[in-house]
DNA sequence: GTCTATATAATGATAGAC
DNA sequence: GTCTATCATTATATAGAC
């Protein structure tokens, strides 16, 4: 197993840990058990647990341009395309269902540990926030599209929430339908 | 100092605590350190962490109900009454800002822990929720009360957490408007 | 690159003096 | 009811053999 392919499935598995146990919450030994190396082998990859943090934000990061990039081209209209970022409430609502999204824990948590990466955390809203505002641009909304991303975002983010909260699966699709009616009120709506 | 005294600053200690710095990473040195009692003695009030826990979510669904109570007189009518919900976001949008949510924080952690407590931690959004829920249903929405209430924990939930990603506080006001304007959509529109 | 063995610090928790 | 002293465990992190 080459350097890189190890350093990969650390990353790979803290990603996972991270987001169904929290960061703090997710040791060494933990990782170890999962990839199968020795915790002392897991100091010639990173030399601290902040820096392994640092690799999955990296990692989520790579991640979700790559998704972003693909709903630009594969949905046909802004609309469209803003229906695949509601859509993963749909994809991802068993996993949301345990542990709530992914990118709002992690910074909520960060946030409390007033750790260095939450800025970077945060990044992965901005990924989303900015993608969206262009979006809601190209539909027309030029004043207040990235409040109208934000919004969208916040909405997102206390369906996955609740969702968590009452292990509740029907409350998700609930909230998506009135979601996609939201959207449709500021298609050729524009101020 | 009596020991009723002492226990309960220990409480009130743990729930600042858990609020501003999650409840994993808060220690019984940290909160001894609050209290200024030594670590030895909190044993003598709690048997284990988990029953600080218990203690604290305990203390939250008590002054919640005080607090739902109040409203109910205080606000005149059911819209007045679901408006203060909405108005703590700005009440305490510099915690916020810095914390997120105590309820879905707390929520979403012991989510992660697969903490027993979670459940009880829950109990705060049902308090919420069933409070809100009727307040609906004095405003003639009988069938989709639980519906609106759910939505309205969601939305407040997402502000919070975007809120406290991006430190805006301007976001929160931003919301708060919006979410009076949505509550108007529902007064004398029953279904 | 990976391992074992170990250092060091902090944690939750206990025992017993006062 | 509060303290000091201490234990057992776990965590991050290091050193050095292979």
């Amino acid at each position: 197993m080459s350097d890189k392919s190890t350093r990969a499935h650390i990353v790979e598995a803290a990603d996972q840990l991270f987001y169904q146990q929290g960061f703090e919450h997710t040791s060494f030994a933990h990782i170890a058990e999962v990839v199968k190396i020795s915790r002392g082998n897991f100091y010639y990859h990173f030399k601290t647990k902040d820096e392994i943090l640092d690799a999955v934000i990296y990692l989520r990061l790579s991640k979700t341009q790559i998704m972003l990039d693909k709903w630009l081209i594969e949905g046909g209209t802004p609309v469209e395309r803003i229906r695949c970022f509601i859509n993963i409430l749909i994809l991802n609502r068993e996993k949301i269902k345990h542990f709530g999204c992914p990118v709002g824990t992690l910074t909520s948590e960060l946030a409390k540990l007033k750790h260095a990466a939450q800025k970077d955390a945060t990044k992965l809203f901005s990924l989303f926030r900015f993608w969206l505002k262009s979006q809601f641009q190209l539909l027309g909304h030029m004043k207040n599209a990235d409040e109208l991303a934000m919004h969208l975002l916040a909405r997102s983010q206390g369906v996955a929430t609740m969702a968590c909260a009452f292990n509740d699966e029907k409350f998700i699709k609930q909230e998506v339908t009135q979601l996609y009616e939201w959207l449709d009120h500021y298609v050729d709506s524009a101020t």
